[in-house]
DNA sequence: GAGGCCAGTCAACACGCCGTCGAGTGCGCT
DNA sequence: AGCGCACTCGACGGCGTGTTGACTGGCCTC
Protein backbone atom coordinates (compact mmCIF):
# COMPACT_ATOMS: atom_id res chain seq x y z
CA UNK A 1 0.00 0.00 0.00
CA UNK A 2 3.45 2.43 0.10
CA UNK A 3 2.55 2.35 -3.63
CA UNK A 4 5.17 4.23 -5.82
CA UNK A 5 2.64 4.70 -8.56
CA UNK A 6 4.38 6.28 -11.88
CA UNK A 7 8.56 6.01 -10.95
CA UNK A 8 10.28 3.85 -13.56
CA UNK A 9 13.91 4.04 -14.86
CA UNK A 10 13.62 8.12 -14.96
CA UNK A 11 13.78 8.33 -11.36
CA UNK A 12 17.45 9.23 -11.89
CA UNK A 13 16.89 12.15 -14.52
CA UNK A 14 15.01 15.31 -12.80
CA UNK A 15 16.09 17.62 -16.06
CA UNK A 16 15.31 17.71 -19.99
CA UNK A 17 11.76 16.12 -19.25
CA UNK A 18 11.87 15.57 -23.19
CA UNK A 19 12.14 12.04 -24.26
CA UNK A 20 15.10 13.34 -26.11
CA UNK A 21 18.47 12.42 -25.27
CA UNK A 22 19.73 14.68 -22.05
CA UNK A 23 21.50 17.88 -22.68
CA UNK A 24 23.12 16.84 -26.19
CA UNK A 25 21.72 18.42 -29.34
CA UNK A 26 22.44 22.33 -28.77
CA UNK A 27 25.61 22.14 -27.13
CA UNK A 28 27.75 19.25 -27.90
CA UNK A 29 30.20 18.48 -25.04
CA UNK A 30 30.04 18.38 -21.53
CA UNK A 31 27.40 21.31 -20.16
CA UNK A 32 27.97 22.18 -16.34
CA UNK A 33 25.28 20.07 -15.16
CA UNK A 34 27.01 17.26 -15.91
CA UNK A 35 29.85 17.94 -13.65
CA UNK A 36 27.68 18.96 -10.73
CA UNK A 37 25.42 15.58 -11.24
CA UNK A 38 28.48 13.66 -11.14
CA UNK A 39 29.81 15.85 -8.23
CA UNK A 40 26.80 14.95 -6.26
CA UNK A 41 27.15 11.60 -7.08
CA UNK A 42 31.16 11.12 -5.83
CA UNK A 43 29.94 13.29 -2.38
CA UNK A 44 27.64 10.65 -1.85
CA UNK A 45 29.70 7.86 -2.32
CA UNK A 46 32.50 9.59 -0.06
CA UNK A 47 30.03 10.31 2.58
CA UNK A 48 28.41 7.10 2.34
CA UNK A 49 32.18 5.70 3.57
CA UNK A 50 31.69 7.50 7.01
CA UNK A 51 28.34 7.85 7.64
CA UNK A 52 24.90 5.75 7.51
CA UNK A 53 22.71 6.95 4.39
CA UNK A 54 19.92 7.94 7.04
CA UNK A 55 22.49 10.36 8.58
CA UNK A 56 22.83 11.99 5.44
CA UNK A 57 20.41 14.55 4.29
CA UNK A 58 20.31 16.18 0.93
CA UNK A 59 21.67 19.40 2.04
CA UNK A 60 25.35 17.66 2.98
CA UNK A 61 24.95 16.13 -0.64
CA UNK A 62 24.09 19.59 -1.96
CA UNK A 63 27.04 21.34 0.52
CA UNK A 64 29.64 18.69 -0.72
CA UNK A 65 28.89 19.38 -4.71
CA UNK A 66 29.20 23.13 -3.78
CA UNK A 67 25.58 23.71 -4.54
CA UNK A 68 22.31 24.92 -2.61
CA UNK A 69 19.58 22.08 -1.40
CA UNK A 70 16.62 23.40 -4.24
CA UNK A 71 19.14 22.99 -6.84
CA UNK A 72 20.18 19.91 -5.89
CA UNK A 73 16.52 19.22 -6.85
CA UNK A 74 17.22 20.07 -9.88
CA UNK A 75 19.46 16.90 -10.40
CA UNK A 76 18.10 14.68 -8.37
CA UNK A 77 14.34 14.23 -7.60
CA UNK A 78 15.49 12.72 -4.08
CA UNK A 79 18.12 11.72 -1.75
CA UNK A 80 17.45 7.96 -3.06
CA UNK A 81 17.62 8.71 -6.37
CA UNK A 82 21.39 9.60 -5.85
CA UNK A 83 21.58 6.13 -4.56
CA UNK A 84 19.92 4.44 -7.15
CA UNK A 85 22.17 5.63 -9.51
CA UNK A 86 25.26 4.53 -7.66
CA UNK A 87 23.71 0.98 -7.36
CA UNK A 88 23.23 1.42 -11.27
CA UNK A 89 26.90 1.73 -11.95
CA UNK A 90 27.73 -1.12 -9.27
CA UNK A 91 25.09 -3.73 -10.91
CA UNK A 92 26.71 -2.83 -14.33
CA UNK A 93 30.31 -3.46 -13.01
CA UNK A 94 29.33 -6.78 -11.28
CA UNK A 95 27.36 -7.95 -14.61
CA UNK A 96 30.72 -7.50 -16.82
CA UNK A 97 32.78 -8.59 -14.21
CA UNK A 98 31.02 -12.02 -14.27
CA UNK A 99 31.32 -11.75 -17.87
CA UNK A 100 30.62 -15.24 -19.24
CA UNK A 101 32.31 -17.51 -16.87
CA UNK A 102 28.79 -19.60 -16.60
CA UNK A 103 29.25 -20.97 -20.15
CA UNK A 104 32.95 -22.45 -19.42
CA UNK A 105 32.01 -24.51 -16.46
CA UNK A 106 32.89 -27.70 -17.82
CA UNK A 107 36.31 -27.05 -18.36
CA UNK A 108 36.83 -26.55 -14.61
CA UNK A 109 33.84 -26.52 -13.02
CA UNK A 110 35.32 -26.00 -9.15
CA UNK A 111 37.71 -23.42 -10.57
CA UNK A 112 34.84 -21.70 -12.60
CA UNK A 113 32.33 -21.00 -9.89
CA UNK A 114 35.01 -19.80 -7.52
CA UNK A 115 36.21 -17.01 -10.37
CA UNK A 116 31.98 -15.99 -10.46
CA UNK A 117 32.10 -15.91 -6.75
CA UNK A 118 35.32 -14.67 -6.30
CA UNK A 119 34.71 -11.57 -9.12
CA UNK A 120 31.59 -10.62 -7.27
CA UNK A 121 33.47 -10.70 -4.03
CA UNK A 122 35.48 -8.21 -5.17
CA UNK A 123 33.13 -6.03 -7.43
CA UNK A 124 30.68 -5.45 -4.15
CA UNK A 125 33.57 -4.88 -1.76
CA UNK A 126 35.35 -2.51 -3.36
CA UNK A 127 31.69 -0.77 -3.29
CA UNK A 128 31.11 -1.54 -0.19
CA UNK A 129 30.16 2.02 1.41
CA UNK A 130 26.92 1.59 -1.95
CA UNK A 131 26.11 -2.29 -1.38
CA UNK A 132 25.67 -1.62 2.44
CA UNK A 133 23.61 1.31 2.15
CA UNK A 134 21.94 -0.35 -0.60
CA UNK A 135 20.49 -3.13 1.54
CA UNK A 136 20.02 -0.46 4.49
CA UNK A 137 17.67 1.17 2.77
CA UNK A 138 15.85 -2.09 0.35
CA UNK A 139 13.34 -1.95 3.27
CA UNK A 140 12.25 1.51 3.32
CA UNK A 141 12.97 2.73 -0.82
CA UNK A 142 10.98 0.61 -3.02
CA UNK A 143 12.94 1.81 -5.88
CA UNK A 144 15.99 0.12 -4.61
CA UNK A 145 14.12 -3.02 -3.78
CA UNK A 146 12.86 -2.78 -7.28
CA UNK A 147 16.05 -2.48 -9.18
CA UNK A 148 17.64 -5.10 -6.70
CA UNK A 149 14.75 -7.45 -7.38
CA UNK A 150 15.40 -7.29 -10.69
CA UNK A 151 19.39 -7.98 -11.11
CA UNK A 152 19.05 -10.60 -8.71
CA UNK A 153 16.01 -11.92 -10.84
CA UNK A 154 18.98 -11.66 -13.39
CA UNK A 155 21.81 -13.89 -11.71
CA UNK A 156 19.05 -16.20 -10.33
CA UNK A 157 18.02 -17.00 -13.95
CA UNK A 158 21.55 -17.11 -15.32
CA UNK A 159 22.61 -19.91 -11.78
CA UNK A 160 19.81 -21.86 -12.80
CA UNK A 161 20.61 -22.27 -16.24
CA UNK A 162 23.83 -23.08 -15.59
CA UNK A 163 22.78 -26.29 -13.07
CA UNK A 164 20.18 -27.71 -15.39
CA UNK A 165 23.43 -27.70 -17.61
CA UNK A 166 25.60 -29.66 -15.58
CA UNK A 167 22.90 -32.19 -14.43
CA UNK A 168 22.32 -32.62 -18.34
CA UNK A 169 25.96 -33.48 -18.89
CA UNK A 170 25.91 -35.42 -15.70
CA UNK A 171 27.97 -34.05 -13.84
CA UNK A 172 25.17 -32.80 -11.31
CA UNK A 173 22.96 -35.11 -9.53
CA UNK A 174 18.98 -34.10 -9.97
CA UNK A 175 17.36 -33.10 -7.04
CA UNK A 176 15.48 -29.43 -5.75
CA UNK A 177 14.15 -27.24 -8.64
CA UNK A 178 17.25 -25.64 -10.28
CA UNK A 179 15.95 -22.40 -9.60
CA UNK A 180 14.68 -23.08 -5.89
CA UNK A 181 18.32 -23.98 -5.67
CA UNK A 182 19.56 -20.83 -7.40
CA UNK A 183 17.62 -18.85 -5.56
CA UNK A 184 18.41 -20.24 -1.70
CA UNK A 185 22.85 -19.64 -2.83
CA UNK A 186 22.37 -16.07 -4.35
CA UNK A 187 20.47 -15.64 -0.77
CA UNK A 188 22.91 -16.70 0.83
CA UNK A 189 26.23 -14.77 -1.25
CA UNK A 190 24.02 -11.84 -0.32
CA UNK A 191 23.12 -11.97 3.32
CA UNK A 192 26.90 -13.41 3.91
CA UNK A 193 28.44 -10.61 2.14
CA UNK A 194 26.10 -8.00 3.81
CA UNK A 195 27.30 -9.27 7.14
CA UNK A 196 30.92 -9.72 6.48
CA UNK A 197 31.20 -6.07 5.08
CA UNK A 198 29.18 -4.67 7.82
CA UNK A 199 30.88 -6.29 10.40
CA UNK A 200 27.76 -6.73 12.69
CA UNK A 201 26.96 -10.20 14.41
CA UNK A 202 28.08 -13.41 13.31
CA UNK A 203 30.22 -13.18 10.29
CA UNK A 204 32.76 -15.09 7.97
CA UNK A 205 36.06 -13.35 7.94
CA UNK A 206 36.57 -11.52 4.87
CA UNK A 207 39.91 -13.68 3.74
CA UNK A 208 37.44 -16.97 3.65
CA UNK A 209 34.21 -15.75 3.04
CA UNK A 210 34.27 -16.84 -1.15
CA UNK A 211 35.87 -20.52 0.15
CA UNK A 212 33.15 -20.84 2.45
CA UNK A 213 30.74 -19.78 0.42
CA UNK A 214 31.93 -22.08 -2.75
CA UNK A 215 32.11 -25.29 -0.73
CA UNK A 216 28.35 -24.49 0.10
CA UNK A 217 27.49 -24.11 -3.63
CA UNK A 218 29.46 -27.24 -4.64
CA UNK A 219 27.98 -29.00 -2.13
CA UNK A 220 24.82 -28.26 -3.01
CA UNK A 221 24.60 -28.28 -7.05
CA UNK A 222 27.32 -31.25 -6.99
CA UNK A 223 27.09 -33.58 -3.62
CA UNK A 224 30.89 -33.53 -3.64
CA UNK A 225 33.71 -30.28 -3.16
CA UNK A 226 35.54 -31.49 -6.33
CA UNK A 227 32.85 -31.93 -9.36
CA UNK A 228 34.14 -33.89 -12.59
CA UNK A 229 35.15 -31.61 -15.78
CA UNK A 230 34.23 -34.34 -17.78
CA UNK A 231 31.06 -36.21 -18.65
CA UNK A 232 30.81 -39.24 -16.36
CA UNK A 233 30.21 -42.49 -18.27
CA UNK A 234 27.51 -44.00 -16.83
CA UNK A 235 27.69 -47.58 -15.78
CA UNK A 236 24.99 -49.99 -18.60
CA UNK B 1 30.01 6.87 13.67
CA UNK B 2 26.48 6.60 14.41
CA UNK B 3 27.35 5.89 17.68
CA UNK B 4 24.29 4.75 20.13
CA UNK B 5 26.17 5.47 23.43
CA UNK B 6 24.58 4.19 26.31
CA UNK B 7 21.47 2.37 25.31
CA UNK B 8 21.09 -0.93 26.42
CA UNK B 9 18.32 -3.72 27.07
CA UNK B 10 16.45 -1.32 29.38
CA UNK B 11 15.34 0.84 26.34
CA UNK B 12 11.98 -0.86 26.11
CA UNK B 13 11.33 0.61 30.16
CA UNK B 14 10.75 3.87 30.25
CA UNK B 15 8.56 4.61 33.11
CA UNK B 16 10.21 3.88 36.92
CA UNK B 17 13.78 4.85 36.29
CA UNK B 18 14.78 3.22 39.61
CA UNK B 19 16.06 -0.32 38.85
CA UNK B 20 13.18 -2.24 40.99
CA UNK B 21 10.70 -3.79 39.03
CA UNK B 22 8.60 -1.92 37.15
CA UNK B 23 5.39 -0.51 38.73
CA UNK B 24 5.20 -3.53 41.19
CA UNK B 25 5.59 -2.78 45.86
CA UNK B 26 2.44 -0.46 45.99
CA UNK B 27 0.08 -1.67 43.93
CA UNK B 28 -0.18 -5.62 43.49
CA UNK B 29 -1.93 -6.60 40.53
CA UNK B 30 -1.46 -4.77 36.91
CA UNK B 31 -1.94 -0.99 36.33
CA UNK B 32 -3.49 0.57 34.19
CA UNK B 33 0.03 1.56 32.64
CA UNK B 34 0.18 -2.61 31.70
CA UNK B 35 -3.25 -1.92 29.54
CA UNK B 36 -1.79 1.18 27.51
CA UNK B 37 1.48 -0.88 27.22
CA UNK B 38 -0.11 -3.77 25.96
CA UNK B 39 -2.53 -1.13 23.66
CA UNK B 40 0.88 0.16 22.01
CA UNK B 41 1.98 -3.85 21.13
CA UNK B 42 -1.35 -5.01 19.60
CA UNK B 43 -1.70 -1.40 17.94
CA UNK B 44 1.86 -1.51 16.24
CA UNK B 45 1.74 -4.88 15.23
CA UNK B 46 -1.54 -4.69 13.67
CA UNK B 47 -0.24 -1.55 11.72
CA UNK B 48 2.57 -3.44 10.55
CA UNK B 49 0.19 -5.63 8.72
CA UNK B 50 -1.24 -2.91 6.64
CA UNK B 51 1.89 -0.65 5.73
CA UNK B 52 5.72 -0.61 6.58
CA UNK B 53 7.31 0.61 9.49
CA UNK B 54 8.49 4.03 8.56
CA UNK B 55 5.22 5.16 7.13
CA UNK B 56 3.97 4.30 10.87
CA UNK B 57 4.14 7.86 12.91
CA UNK B 58 4.37 7.65 16.69
CA UNK B 59 1.12 9.64 16.27
CA UNK B 60 -0.39 6.36 14.57
CA UNK B 61 0.65 4.31 17.37
CA UNK B 62 -0.87 6.38 20.62
CA UNK B 63 -4.05 6.92 18.33
CA UNK B 64 -3.98 3.71 18.23
CA UNK B 65 -3.87 2.80 22.08
CA UNK B 66 -6.09 5.63 22.88
CA UNK B 67 -3.35 7.92 23.75
CA UNK B 68 -1.47 10.99 22.94
CA UNK B 69 1.43 11.68 21.44
CA UNK B 70 3.67 12.63 24.44
CA UNK B 71 2.10 9.77 26.33
CA UNK B 72 3.32 7.48 24.39
CA UNK B 73 6.67 8.55 25.49
CA UNK B 74 5.78 7.44 29.29
CA UNK B 75 5.45 3.82 27.83
CA UNK B 76 8.27 3.56 25.36
CA UNK B 77 11.10 5.77 24.55
CA UNK B 78 10.82 5.73 20.88
CA UNK B 79 9.31 3.74 18.08
CA UNK B 80 11.75 1.74 17.67
CA UNK B 81 11.55 0.56 21.23
CA UNK B 82 8.30 -0.58 20.43
CA UNK B 83 9.28 -2.75 17.36
CA UNK B 84 12.09 -3.81 19.71
CA UNK B 85 10.31 -5.30 22.17
CA UNK B 86 7.84 -6.91 19.43
CA UNK B 87 10.93 -8.80 18.12
CA UNK B 88 11.89 -9.85 21.96
CA UNK B 89 9.12 -11.59 21.72
CA UNK B 90 9.22 -13.27 18.52
CA UNK B 91 13.14 -14.58 19.47
CA UNK B 92 11.64 -15.98 22.37
CA UNK B 93 8.75 -17.71 20.86
CA UNK B 94 11.35 -19.16 18.30
CA UNK B 95 13.76 -20.56 20.90
CA UNK B 96 10.86 -22.38 22.48
CA UNK B 97 9.89 -23.80 19.29
CA UNK B 98 13.04 -24.67 18.57
CA UNK B 99 13.67 -26.91 22.10
CA UNK B 100 16.44 -29.81 22.28
CA UNK B 101 16.33 -31.01 18.78
CA UNK B 102 19.62 -30.09 18.00
CA UNK B 103 20.51 -32.88 20.73
CA UNK B 104 18.63 -35.01 19.47
CA UNK B 105 20.08 -35.75 15.71
CA UNK B 106 21.61 -38.81 16.40
CA UNK B 107 17.46 -40.31 16.33
CA UNK B 108 17.45 -39.44 12.58
CA UNK B 109 19.43 -36.91 11.68
CA UNK B 110 17.28 -35.38 8.50
CA UNK B 111 13.44 -36.12 10.68
CA UNK B 112 15.31 -33.26 13.42
CA UNK B 113 17.14 -30.85 11.16
CA UNK B 114 13.44 -30.79 8.95
CA UNK B 115 11.90 -30.40 12.41
CA UNK B 116 14.20 -27.27 13.36
CA UNK B 117 13.59 -25.57 10.26
CA UNK B 118 9.87 -26.13 9.94
CA UNK B 119 9.64 -25.13 13.68
CA UNK B 120 11.20 -21.47 12.68
CA UNK B 121 9.71 -21.13 9.59
CA UNK B 122 6.48 -21.76 11.85
CA UNK B 123 7.15 -18.99 14.17
CA UNK B 124 8.09 -16.69 11.57
CA UNK B 125 5.57 -16.78 9.52
CA UNK B 126 3.37 -16.29 12.79
CA UNK B 127 4.56 -12.99 13.10
CA UNK B 128 5.88 -12.20 9.98
CA UNK B 129 4.72 -8.35 9.74
CA UNK B 130 6.96 -7.61 12.67
CA UNK B 131 9.87 -10.41 10.96
CA UNK B 132 9.95 -8.49 7.83
CA UNK B 133 9.64 -4.82 9.56
CA UNK B 134 12.92 -5.87 11.99
CA UNK B 135 14.47 -7.24 8.58
CA UNK B 136 13.77 -3.49 7.28
CA UNK B 137 14.74 -0.88 9.86
CA UNK B 138 17.66 -3.32 10.81
CA UNK B 139 19.95 -1.26 8.82
CA UNK B 140 18.70 2.13 10.09
CA UNK B 141 18.76 1.55 13.66
CA UNK B 142 21.23 0.02 16.31
CA UNK B 143 19.22 -1.58 18.63
CA UNK B 144 17.86 -4.21 16.54
CA UNK B 145 20.66 -4.76 14.94
CA UNK B 146 22.65 -5.50 17.97
CA UNK B 147 19.69 -7.75 19.62
CA UNK B 148 19.20 -9.28 15.75
CA UNK B 149 22.97 -10.07 16.31
CA UNK B 150 22.54 -11.24 19.38
CA UNK B 151 20.08 -13.76 19.00
CA UNK B 152 21.62 -14.98 15.47
CA UNK B 153 24.67 -15.48 17.55
CA UNK B 154 23.25 -17.74 19.92
CA UNK B 155 21.66 -19.66 17.22
CA UNK B 156 24.69 -20.28 14.85
CA UNK B 157 26.75 -21.43 18.16
CA UNK B 158 23.98 -23.67 18.64
CA UNK B 159 23.89 -25.11 15.33
CA UNK B 160 27.80 -25.11 15.07
CA UNK B 161 28.04 -27.62 18.24
CA UNK B 162 25.70 -29.64 16.43
CA UNK B 163 27.67 -29.93 13.47
CA UNK B 164 30.91 -30.91 15.13
CA UNK B 165 28.85 -33.99 16.91
CA UNK B 166 27.86 -35.02 13.98
CA UNK B 167 31.34 -35.21 12.72
CA UNK B 168 32.70 -36.59 15.96
CA UNK B 169 30.04 -39.33 15.76
CA UNK B 170 31.15 -40.08 11.61
CA UNK B 171 27.55 -39.28 10.36
CA UNK B 172 29.16 -35.75 8.85
CA UNK B 173 32.23 -35.26 7.39
CA UNK B 174 35.24 -32.80 7.83
CA UNK B 175 35.31 -29.69 6.08
CA UNK B 176 34.66 -25.98 6.29
CA UNK B 177 35.45 -25.04 10.22
CA UNK B 178 31.83 -25.41 11.79
CA UNK B 179 31.16 -22.11 12.63
CA UNK B 180 31.58 -20.84 9.16
CA UNK B 181 28.86 -23.43 8.08
CA UNK B 182 26.69 -22.86 10.83
CA UNK B 183 27.15 -18.93 9.84
CA UNK B 184 26.56 -19.66 6.04
CA UNK B 185 23.19 -21.72 6.63
CA UNK B 186 21.64 -19.68 8.97
CA UNK B 187 21.99 -16.57 6.79
CA UNK B 188 20.65 -18.33 3.87
CA UNK B 189 17.54 -19.56 5.91
CA UNK B 190 17.38 -15.63 7.14
CA UNK B 191 17.55 -13.97 4.01
CA UNK B 192 15.41 -16.87 1.94
CA UNK B 193 12.91 -16.59 4.56
CA UNK B 194 12.23 -12.94 4.11
CA UNK B 195 12.28 -13.26 -0.01
CA UNK B 196 9.48 -15.54 0.85
CA UNK B 197 7.45 -13.57 3.24
CA UNK B 198 8.04 -10.31 1.71
CA UNK B 199 7.54 -11.51 -1.48
CA UNK B 200 9.18 -9.00 -3.62
CA UNK B 201 11.96 -10.23 -5.91
CA UNK B 202 13.28 -13.91 -6.32
CA UNK B 203 11.59 -15.99 -3.59
CA UNK B 204 10.80 -19.67 -3.53
CA UNK B 205 7.22 -20.53 -2.58
CA UNK B 206 6.55 -20.56 1.24
CA UNK B 207 5.03 -24.18 0.51
CA UNK B 208 8.02 -25.45 -0.47
CA UNK B 209 11.02 -23.58 1.62
CA UNK B 210 11.41 -25.69 4.33
CA UNK B 211 12.50 -28.82 1.84
CA UNK B 212 14.61 -26.30 -0.27
CA UNK B 213 16.78 -25.23 2.41
CA UNK B 214 16.51 -28.65 4.49
CA UNK B 215 18.27 -29.97 0.93
CA UNK B 216 20.93 -27.38 0.97
CA UNK B 217 21.79 -27.59 5.08
CA UNK B 218 22.07 -31.70 4.25
CA UNK B 219 23.84 -31.26 1.76
CA UNK B 220 26.22 -29.00 2.73
CA UNK B 221 27.05 -31.06 6.77
CA UNK B 222 26.92 -34.60 5.42
CA UNK B 223 27.25 -34.33 1.55
CA UNK B 224 24.31 -36.26 1.19
CA UNK B 225 19.97 -35.45 1.63
CA UNK B 226 19.67 -39.08 3.52
CA UNK B 227 22.33 -39.05 6.67
CA UNK B 228 23.10 -42.09 8.64
CA UNK B 229 21.20 -42.23 11.78
CA UNK B 230 23.98 -44.15 13.50
CA UNK B 231 27.82 -44.37 13.40
CA UNK B 232 28.88 -45.65 10.46
CA UNK B 233 31.36 -48.16 10.98
CA UNK B 234 34.63 -47.45 9.35
CA UNK B 235 37.05 -49.70 7.25
CA UNK B 236 40.35 -50.71 8.81
C1' DG C 1 21.42 43.54 -31.62
C1' DA C 2 16.77 42.99 -29.65
C1' DG C 3 14.21 39.48 -28.23
C1' DG C 4 13.51 35.03 -26.25
C1' DC C 5 14.43 30.58 -24.64
C1' DC C 6 16.53 27.65 -21.47
C1' DA C 7 20.08 25.59 -18.26
C1' DG C 8 21.17 26.63 -13.92
C1' DT C 9 20.70 28.93 -9.31
C1' DC C 10 18.86 30.05 -4.69
C1' DA C 11 16.09 32.61 -0.69
C1' DA C 12 12.12 31.74 1.46
C1' DC C 13 8.05 29.23 2.58
C1' DA C 14 4.85 25.43 4.20
C1' DC C 15 4.56 20.98 5.89
C1' DG C 16 5.14 16.89 8.88
C1' DC C 17 7.13 14.56 12.36
C1' DC C 18 9.94 14.36 16.35
C1' DG C 19 11.22 14.96 21.27
C1' DT C 20 10.49 17.82 25.42
C1' DC C 21 8.61 20.86 28.86
C1' DG C 22 5.49 22.20 32.08
C1' DA C 23 1.13 22.15 33.79
C1' DG C 24 -2.31 19.49 34.96
C1' DT C 25 -5.65 15.26 37.14
C1' DG C 26 -7.06 11.68 40.30
C1' DC C 27 -6.00 7.95 43.28
C1' DG C 28 -3.92 5.97 47.55
C1' DC C 29 -1.37 6.39 51.45
C1' DT C 30 0.05 8.99 55.91
C1' DA D 1 -5.80 17.52 54.85
C1' DG D 2 -2.29 16.85 52.32
C1' DC D 3 1.77 14.75 50.02
C1' DG D 4 3.34 11.79 46.32
C1' DC D 5 3.10 9.27 42.37
C1' DA D 6 1.06 7.10 38.13
C1' DC D 7 -0.53 9.04 34.37
C1' DT D 8 -2.09 12.57 30.86
C1' DC D 9 -1.78 16.13 27.25
C1' DG D 10 -1.41 21.17 24.98
C1' DA D 11 1.95 23.59 23.15
C1' DC D 12 6.63 24.72 21.72
C1' DG D 13 11.10 24.51 19.13
C1' DG D 14 13.79 22.01 15.95
C1' DC D 15 15.06 19.61 11.87
C1' DG D 16 14.66 17.84 7.25
C1' DT D 17 11.91 17.72 3.35
C1' DG D 18 9.91 19.34 -1.08
C1' DT D 19 8.09 23.42 -3.70
C1' DT D 20 7.51 28.11 -5.34
C1' DG D 21 8.88 32.07 -7.54
C1' DA D 22 12.21 35.10 -8.96
C1' DC D 23 16.84 35.81 -10.78
C1' DT D 24 21.22 35.27 -13.92
C1' DG D 25 23.75 34.60 -18.04
C1' DG D 26 24.81 32.29 -22.30
C1' DC D 27 23.35 31.06 -26.92
C1' DC D 28 20.33 31.09 -30.72
C1' DT D 29 16.96 33.22 -33.96
C1' DC D 30 15.19 36.81 -36.70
Amino acid sequence: MVSTGVASADMTAARTPTGTAPTRGRRPGRSIGDDRETAILATAERLLGQRAFGDISIDDLARGAGISRPTFYFYFPSKDAVLLALLDRVTEEANAAAGDVLDRLAEDPRARWRELIARFHATFGGHRAVVLACAQVRGTNAEVRRLWAEVLERWVRAVEAAIESERRRGAAPDGLPARDLAIALNSMNERVWYATFAGDGPAVAERDVVDVLLDVWLTAIYRTTAPPARPVSRPG
